[in-house]
DNA sequence: CCCAGTGGTTAACGCTCGCTAACAACGCCC
DNA sequence: GGGCGTTGTTAGCGAGCGTTAACCACTGGG
């Protein structure tokens, strides 16, 4: 069986080495801080050689998002259709996020920051991403506290994703399992306030 | 260039429309994102104007995040002294936390986006302003939840800070006093599992 | 053997940026 | 009322940026 794929998903090595390298400059410095100059240095080629393998600057950021919007809901649609439970599905959500957020943390740097550098047909594709992944938080909460408002999910989701995100900024203080476990069971009692709302 | 300002504060109107202003802009399209002339045309005057008030670009960037990790701390130094207890103290705490986010959720956002563009002399005192605030919560914490080792405190206030950080993910979702009693709530919560920790 | 495709190079163009220079209007104090 | 500091203005410079153009080396298939 032959899987037919969409034509953007095809991964070059090459084009996946430029977009990693990409994604740690852009990380320290922001969109706007890094030149092509330095992107296309970081992998050992130099300056417009990325033009083989981008169409320019802006489509590289786009498609960096689109990747990891895209990575992160699939991730999370495939964890909670496995899951039998609520509660074993919000499970699989944190940990999902977690593995994602320690294994790549230039990518959710990036995520939540350059999204107002993506032009405009990627930057609403990008946004209905999104907001697919936070429903898909917001249904399996919405099960296991029956009751609570919707805006209220919505903004309990975006809070635990702050915790989770929040590996970056405290780099190397812990090993990472140590670091895993704190971050989940912080997120997994925060969301018990829960109860406590309408 | 490099300028080490008096502690006594002089705040001319005009530097904090134009601070107010860039803080703004920054937040949406990042440091390098922003040129001078729309800083300058987003307070009523244009382009150069405005080293009439700031030595650079650079600078007001500088000053801003400076001004920034100040008020944090001084006011986190004011509330803990203030409070009688740890528990009391570690609410104070929050709840700054939050009044901050919600007053200023650009400020917030530059505050731990655009630390990487800051040059050199500048840089290393905005480094050792937030250490000292999170050493405020360091203490507070360590008081509260004693046999907890340092690192794993300094990981779980990170975490804290994302999640009370992440207003501005969720704007607009909730109403001011709903979403502050929501974070609180969550953070006290969350920062309860430190009791399983050694 | 050629030749087409792929992925690299350097040179250069045009634009925008941060910043400086030179100048002007206004308020204020002696 | 005349200097003068303050806070604006516009013109322009030099540097750096993203991007394109022109060219070249290598590889694999007919």
């Amino acid at each position: 069986m032959t899987v037919v794929r969409s034509p953007t998903r095809v991964p070059s090595p090459r084009r996946r080495e430029i977009l990693d390298a990409a994604a740690t400059l852009f990380a320290a410095r922001g969109f706007h801080g890094v030149s092509i100059e330095e992107i296309g240095g970081a992998v050992g080629i130099s300056g417009p050689a990325l033009y083989r393998h981008f169409s320019g600057k802006d489509s590289l950021l786009s498609e960096m998002l689109l990747d990891i919007s895209e990575r992160l809901r699939t991730s999370a649609v495939e964890r909670v259709t496995r899951a039998s439970g609520g509660s074993e599905a919000l499970d699989a959500l944190i940990t999902g996020q977690i593995e994602f957020a320690l294994d790549h943390p230039a990518l959710i740097t990036v995520h939540d920051r350059e999204l107002g550098n993506v032009p405009e047909p990627a930057r609403r594709q990008i946004r209905r991403l999104q907001r697919l992944y936070v429903e898909e938080w917001v249904t399996v909460l919405a099960e296991l506290y029956p009751g609570v408002r919707p805006p209220v999910l919505r903004a309990a989701t975006h809070a635990v994703f702050g915790l989770l995100n929040s590996t970056p900024h405290s780099a190397g203080e812990l090993a990472r399992d140590a670091m895993s476990d704190l971050l989940h069971r912080m997120a997994r009692v925060a969301l018990t306030s829960l109860v406590n709302e309408r």
